[in-house]
DNA sequence: TTCCAAAAATGAATACTCGTCAAGTTTGAG
DNA sequence: CTCAAACTTGACGAGTATTCATTTTTGGAA
């Protein structure tokens, strides 16, 4: 700790332990996808990500430490593919609208989230932090504009992430059926104070593909 | 299974696998309630109720399966107090506020839930699979009493359950005050139809104290 | 280039766990 | 009393997350 690094340096060792960590969440993120985050051993992640098993815990306090930060780096990736579509609507309310819709898709239908759902608390929680600067933007912006009446996005949000897993869950575990999907958006945007009527044309409209 | 017993043995068997039944039960929510669900121990459970450390086995597949037990009793209990007091309410609408109400203030106040909050889908899943005949018939009453608007009661009993999990862990880890349990109360009664000043309405009435 | 102390990596060892199962015990009808 | 079915038991197998003493790597200083 005494001795200073050189600019130089200092990147060259935060670079390798950049792709370490890297490497390790891309590992676990493959594990824990296929397996569930239960049944990922730390010994095989490890493994995939080519480094000790004991090495692991130089980048992650646990297990779960680990777990969080996949499904957050999972999260921040949609946030950003939502982010370089939405910047073009000219509607803030309907910028909300294609973030609820797309991550309530994705959780229900992308296989790698679908192990992930089993352990709600944190994918909830991973989607509230990393959507969260978007999401409450949206919500304020599209206050001012007098289409919702959000006086408490951190409520809103936490309220409509959960609300989101546990149907995606429930959905595919066939406890409901897909259809339920559509229902669940226009519900969650009725939660900002927007009407009915204006939730159902919002969920309607047409939404373009993602990038990548 | 081939000698079929009398009334009176086949009372005594059952009753003793009953009370096996429940002191692993009484044991295991004594114990989860305290460590949370992972820390607890099927020894410490086992040695609690007083039985070995396979009976357990005998009586539930596996933790989980004991924990699920654990829940649902706790959220039957509840379930049935709350019916105990609203039998007497004569708005259907109240019916409903009052339960959802009863359950977010228990689940944020009483410490045996606290821990347990941490498995959000089990708990969820015990709030819906339980409360919901009461739930959903009540919204269904409030439906045709005009006060509702409710097409699909098990849709939005599932997203109310797992939404009222998420800010109940959510207050009580200090990451959103105690006071935003009145607006989600309000949300909530929102997703069935009502309108706002209604729901506030509802929301604000007097509440009786729940029995025993 | 060589040296060296600090940082990082390692994987064998630790400490525990869930769940199984062969052996023993209880049950109640005959 | 006898016996077979049903239940109970606790030692044990199979595996796990995490620790830590040891080895390797690192990058500035001489």
């Amino acid at each position: 700790m005494k001795p200073k690094l050189a600019d130089k340096s200092e990147g060259r060792i935060a670079r390798r332990q950049k792709r370490n960590r890297h490497a390790l969440i891309a590992a676990a993120s493959e594990i824990m996808s296929q397996k569930g985050i239960d049944a990922a051993t730390m010994l095989e992640i490890s493994e995939l990500a080519d480094v000790g098993a004991g090495t692991v815990y130089n980048y992650f306090k646990s297990k779960d430490d680990l777990a969080i930060a996949v499904l957050e780096q999972l999260m921040l990736e949609l946030a950003l593919r939502i982010e370089k579509v939405t910047d073009t609507f000219t509607d803030p309310a309907q910028v909300y609208a294609f973030g609820i819709r797309t991550v309530i898709d994705t959780a229900t239908h992308d296989i790698r989230w679908r192990q992930l759902l089993h352990r709600s608390e944190v994918i909830a929680n991973a989607i509230y932090r990393q959507m969260g600067p978007f999401a409450i933007r949206d919500m304020e912006n599209a206050t001012v504009a007098g289409r919702f009446k959000v006086d408490n996005g951190e409520l809103t949000l936490k309220m409509a992430s959960h609300a989101i897993v546990g149907v995606a869950l429930a959905v595919t575990t066939d406890e409901l059926p897909v259809e339920v999907i559509d229902e669940t958006v226009v519900r969650l945007l009725c939660m900002t104070g927007i009407g009915r009527a204006e939730a159902q044309e919002l969920a309607g409209r047409d939404r373009p593909d993602l990038p990548r």
